[in-house]
DNA sequence: TAAGTTCTTGCATGCGCTTGCAATCTCGGT
DNA sequence: ACCGAGATTGCAAGCGCATGCAAGAACTTA
C-alpha cells in the first residue's frame, strides 16, 4: 500500500481528476459531488493517501494544533486533565503540543514565542502565571488563550476553574459544622489565584460561624515546604495546636499526613481533621483516605475545549468566558471515623 | 513591536537583501556573512519577526515535532517522563505532540495514521504495545521510532527500558536474602514486556536461591484487580500465605498495601514484606514507604531522545539499539522494620 | 424546451519558507 | 595589480495543499 509521500496531485491523476477535487474531498463542507467523491476515495485508498496536515496548515492558516502550557505534573491533578484534554481535542480533530514551562521558569515570554512559532490554533495555559505581555502578543497573533485552573483579573481573558472560593467556603462549613473551633490552614504559592479563592472562601465560611484562622502556614505548594508548615503548626513547641487543618491542595495535604502521623504520632481524624483539595487519586487511597473537595476535571476540560473552540471558531464575536466549576466535598476518613463505607 | 504574520519577505526588504538571505540567516549552518546576519537580525528584530516553523516544515521536510503515543498517564511514572521527555526534547528544539492510545484502545494503527499526517520527524511509543504494521508504516514513511519502557523482540526497532530482568532479579535476591521462603507475585498485563522480563528475572532469583513462586496473582497493571489479587492470595480463605508479596509496578504495589493492611489487617513488614517496581512518588510517600526498584526516568528519557535524534540525523548509518537500564532497589519500610533514616 | 438557478470543477495563484545553481565577491599569494 | 579558490548572494523553482474565480454541468420551473 503506502509507501513514500503520496501527494494530492497523484491522487488527482489516478482518479482523473484536478488536484484542487481531490482537496475538496478532505475538506468538510467543500463543494463535491459524490460521483467524484467516490472517485478521489477510491484512488486515495488505492495509494494510501492522507493530506499533509501541515502543508494543510501553510495554505489554509489553520494547524488544527493547540499548544498546552504546563508548569508542572507532579501535581496529579494535572496528568489526569491533560490526559481528558488531550482526548477531548483529539476527538475534535485537535493535537495537544506540549511545552513545558517548569525549567524555562520565569521566562514563559520564550515558551510563548516557541509556541506561536507553531501557527497553534490556540493555546491552553495550565496553571501558569500570565503576564499582561503575554496576553497582549497571543491576541497580536491572532491566537486564542485560556487559562486553565487559574483566574486572572486581567479582562478579556477566557478562564476556566473550580469554583474554588465556594470549595473553600465548603470546608469551613463542613468543620465548623463538625464542632471544630481551632482550624488550621496551609497555603499554596500567593501568586496562584487558586490559594487566594481557597483561602478567601475558606475565611469567608470561618467567618460566618465566628471563627477565624487559628493558625496559618505556607507550603507554596511544595511537598518539603507543606512539611514544615506542619511541623511547626503541630509540632512539640507548637501551642495551641488546631484541631482541624485545610490544606490548599491534595499534594501538600499527602505531605502534611504524613507528618502529622508519622513525625508528631498524631492519629488522624482523631487528634487532627485533615481536608485536602483537588481529589487527586492518591487522596482516596486506604492509607490518605483524605477528605477533599473535588476538581471535576471532566467539567473544566469540557468547559475549556468548549470555549477555546468557540473562540477559534468565531473570533469576532466571542464573549471571553469565566467560568466557575463547583465541585462536592468528597468526605473520607481523614475527618471522620466511621466514614469508611467499604473495602471499595 | 510585533503585531501580525510578519513574512521573510518583509523582513528581507527591510534589511535590503533578498528573501533567501533572510532564510539563511535562520538556518544554522547556511552560509551567510556576518554582514548580512547583523541587519538581516536587526530586521527582523525591529519587525517582531520570526520563522514559520510549519511553513519551514512543508519546505525542508523536517517538523521538528516528535509524536509521543502514551496510554495512560494514571502510573505515575509516565507523568515523570512525560515531563522530563518534553524538557529534554525542548532543548534541542523539538517539541513533543501527543496522542493518547487509552480511548482509542485497540486501535493504535489510526493514532499512528493521525501522527504520521503531522510529518513528525519521529515517534516515541510509551508503554503501547506495537504490531509489526505499525513498525511497517512507520518505516516506510521514513519516521523513526523509539519504544519507551516497552521491548519489543520484533527486529529493527529501538527500544529502552530499564533492566526489568535484572530488577526482578534483585527483588528475588533480596528477599531471599531478608529469609523469605515463601515469596507471591502479582503480574502486569502479560502483553507487557516490563510484566514478562521483571517476572522472568524473579523466578530465575527465587531458582538460584532453591525456591519458587509460592503464589501467583494477576493485576494487569489495573489497580481494582490488583486489589482482588491481594484479597486472594491473603484472605481469609487463603492458605499458606506467602510472607512477602512482589507486586509488577508500584501502583498496584500501593493498592495491594491497602488491602492488606485496610482490609485484612495485615501489619507490613511484620506479617508481609512488599516490594514494587518503578520508585514513582508516591512509593517513598510516609504511608507507604515503599521498598521497590527504581527506573531511572532521567537516563531513560536521555537514551531516548539521544537514539531518536541519532537516528533522525543519520537515517542510513544507524543501527537500532535496545537499551536496558540498571536500576538499584531501594530499600523502604515495607520490607524492613527499621528502614526509616530521618524524618526526611 | 428554453431560460434561470444552483452545483461542480479546473485553473491558477499563493501560503512562507528551503535549496540547488550560477553569478558575484572577497582575498591571499605572487 | 592579477588569478583562482572559496565564500556569499540572489534567482527561481518548488514543498503539498487551499481557494477565489469563471466556465461548464445539472437541475428547476413554467
Amino acid at each position: 500500500m503506502a509507501s513514500a509521500k503520496v501527494t494530492s496531485l497523484q491522487v488527482a491523476k489516478r482518479a482523473g481528476v484536478s488536484q484542487s477535487a481531490v482537496s475538496r474531498v478532505f475538506t468538510p463542507g467543500a463543494s463535491v459531488s459524490e460521483k467524484t467523491a467516490n472517485k478521489v476515495r477510491r484512488a486515495a485508498d488505492a495509494l494510501g493517501y492522507r493530506p499533509n496536515v501541515l502543508a494543510r496548515a501553510v495554505a489554509s492558516g489553520r494547524s488544527r494544533i493547540i499548544g498546552l502550557v504546563v508548569a508542572y505534573l507532579d501535581n496529579y491533578f494535572y496528568p489526569e486533565a491533560l490526559e481528558k484534554l488531550s482526548t477531548a481535542l483529539q476527538a475534535k480533530g485537535y493535537h495537544v503540543l506540549i511545552f513545558m514551562a517548569s525549567l524555562t521558569a520565569g521566562n514563559i515570554d520564550d515558551v510563548v514565542d516557541e509556541i506561536l512559532d507553531y501557527q497553534v490554533d490556540g493555546i491552553v495555559f495550565a496553571s501558569v502565571a500570565m503576564s499582561s505581555s503575554i496576553v497582549e502578543r497571543c491576541q497580536g497573533a491572532g491566537v486564542p488563550i485560556v487559562l486553565f485552573n487559574r483566574r486572572q483579573d486581567m479582562s478579556g481573558v477566557s478562564a476556566i476553574t473550580s469554583d474554588n472560593f465556594a470549595g473553600g467556603r465548603k470546608v469551613a462549613d463542613y468543620l465548623a459544622g463538625l464542632g471544630h473551633r481551632r482550624i488550621g490552614y496551609i497555603a499554596g504559592w500567593e501568586g496562584a489565584s487558586t490559594q487566594r479563592d481557597r483561602e478567601a472562601g475558606f475565611r469567608a465560611g470561618l467567618k460566618a460561624h465566628g471563627l477565624e484562622m487559628a493558625a496559618r502556614g505556607v507550603g507554596n505548594f511544595d511537598t518539603q515546604q507543606a512539611k514544615q508548615a506542619a511541623r511547626d503548626m503541630f509540632g512539640p513547641s507548637a501551642q495551641h495546636r488546631p484541631t482541624a487543618l485545610f490544606v490548599a491542595n491534595d499534594h501538600m495535604a499527602i505531605a502534611a499526613v504524613d507528618v502529622l502521623r508519622g513525625e508528631l504520632g498524631l492519629a488522624i481524624p482523631h487528634d487532627v481533621a485533615v481536608v485536602g483539595y483537588d481529589d487527586v487519586p492518591p487522596a482516596s487511597w486506604g492509607a490518605y483516605d483524605l477528605t477533599t473537595v473535588r476538581q471535576r476535571a471532566n467539567l473544566m476540560v469540557e468547559h475549556t475545549v468548549e470555549t477555546l473552540l468557540a473562540e477559534i471558531g468565531q473570533p469576532e464575536t466571542f464573549e471571553p468566558r469565566q467560568i466557575a466549576i463547583d465541585g462536592p466535598l468528597v468526605v473520607r476518613g481523614s475527618t471522620e471515623e466511621n466514614i469508611k463505607i467499604q473495602a471499595n
